[in-house]
DNA sequence: CACACTTACGATATTCGTAAGGATT
DNA sequence: AATCCTTACGAATATCGTAAGTGTG
């Protein structure tokens, strides 16, 4: 039995005529004889009564009816549905974002690719940078967006910027007026930053602690808004990747770019090595790196 | 797609290796790697990801695997399914029969049929002889055993025997000990029938009204079970088909044969001209033909 | 070099459409 | 005569298997 023998079928019986059939089909007249011959041939017995004027079922006729009605809806709906993935018009990606990019690059992107693929569901974790790294492995998602891990151990990275510290200070600050700071100068200030877990934190320890010996550390919050907002209250100075600065001087703060030595890390595009992207993250990833590289 | 196409994606997919899966769609290798190859094509994307070493799933193709095997299921049940009623390993019949057959010939004839096609469901339905032509028509029943109706529109009436009626008279009755009677010395003992509806009695008042004016009637049943020991308690005496003979004798009344004129009416077999006898049916209605012309 | 999948190609089977046949209205 | 389904037959298409090719462990 094959699908084609089985949409012949239902198309006979449904307009109990050969003739409607054929049309309804795109098929000849003597194909479709054959193909509903055929048919019975396989499943062992008359399915329709062809007097030459009129046709009817058979009693097996009838009972085969629903069930074709139901196995060729069923069919089509998957086929279609597998064609829309692959067309992208539906299927769902997730992607991990560590805090600072997904607050700040992730939407731009985001708006264009759902202007593209409307229909394709996209699903944003934004969670620290560990656990982005964590989720790739897991397959809990498809893409991720993080520091570059210092051992990439099945993971593929695609760089896709690098990205440096900026000084935020308050803007009534006598530093706010200057055109760049180094770092001896920030650390002079009350530090304000991120709590530990956070990449952004170990980053700047580990990058800072060598040269200039620990963290003079005022106070610290999860996130980075909260920093922003201390700063702007002018309750001291912090560092933060410069991917941030528009957020921050929405907040009320003032950028400035530090000397050398630069803290700066690579930022990229994560997935599994082994495994395939879906279409819609193949897409979204094409999308991200072509944002990025291309500016 | 294929259903030819879909089972060779499931062999993959399960197995993991083209290799394996050949050997249980017994396939060559070549064959099934244009079958998944056109699959593809017509999904429009990538299932598979062959490395040369090893095969693993696209996220699309994971999410096609529930539904092949779903759809494959589904498929090859109703396909089974469709073959065993051909085949007489299952399906079903329903016979509408007047009691005096459901009662006395139908028993044997259903033995035997169900000695030969045991999965076959037979639906019995006991009803007197006018609603057994009512059920035929409205093909609540494919198969009806009933007297030759005076007019068949629509139905097909195959002749299975000639019933013609016998006396019942008491035990302990003068009559008993006769060879055999007169319609006339039976009607001047008290006359127990069924009651007007019944084909039996109708057809009885038909033929004697004639000749002897009014049946005598003493008593009135509905069942014939209730005539038979009516008789048999020396109530009165009665005429029923040949066929009730032997269930008239074990309620302990006795039977003779009737002088002419005889009255007798074809019994057989009715279905509907137009539809098809289901291969069930037809089986049963060969099974029931054969007894009654074979003998 | 052995294994696993793909490509190339000739042979076989199916399926299709045109043409002709038979039956019914 | 017209309609509708079937049979007959040649052509196009699809599918299969053998043989050769390619890349990996």
């Amino acid at each position: 039995m094959t699908v084609k023998q089985l949409r012949a079928f239902l198309a006979v019986a449904q307009s109990l005529s050969f003739a409607q059939a054929c049309e309804r089909l795109h098929l000849s007249q003597p194909a479709l004889s054959l193909a509903i011959k055929n048919l019975e041939q396989s499943l062992g017995g008359a399915l329709l009564v062809r007097t030459t004027r009129s046709v009817s079922l058979t009693p097996e006729g009838e009972s085969l009816l629903p069930l074709a009605v139901r196995l060729l809806a069923d069919w089509d709906n998957a086929e279609e549905l597998l064609r829309q993935h692959f067309t992208l018009q539906m299927g769902k990606v997730s992607v991990a974002a560590m805090p600072s990019f997904a607050g700040n690059g992730l939407p731009v992107v985001l708006k264009a690719f759902r202007d593209a693929y409307p229909r394709v569901n996209v699903t944003v974790h934004d969670v620290i940078n560990e656990q982005v790294l964590g989720m790739v492995r897991d397959s809990r998602v498809e893409l991720g967006i993080a520091f570059e891990p210092a051992t990439l151990d099945g993971l593929q990275f695609i760089p896709l910027y690098n990205d440096r510290f900026v000084a935020v200070v308050p803007l009534d600050s006598p530093l706010a007026a200057r055109s760049r700071l180094s770092w001896a100068e920030l650390l002079s200030e009350p530090f304000i930053t991120l709590q530990r877990p956070s990449a952004v934190r170990l980053l700047l320890e580990d990058s800072i602690v060598a040269r200039h010996g620990k963290l003079p550390v005022a106070f610290e919050s999860h996130q980075l808004v909260t920093v922003g907002r201390m700063v702007a209250e002018g309750l001291g100075v912090s560092a933060v990747p410069k991917l941030c600065l528009r957020q921050m001087e929405e907040l009320g703060a003032r950028c400035l770019p530090l000397d050398e030595p630069q803290v700066e890390r690579r930022v990229g595009l994560l997935h599994l090595a082994g495994h395939q992207l879906s279409s819609a993250a193949q897409a979204l990833s094409d999308e991200i790196v072509m944002r990025y590289r291309c500016q």
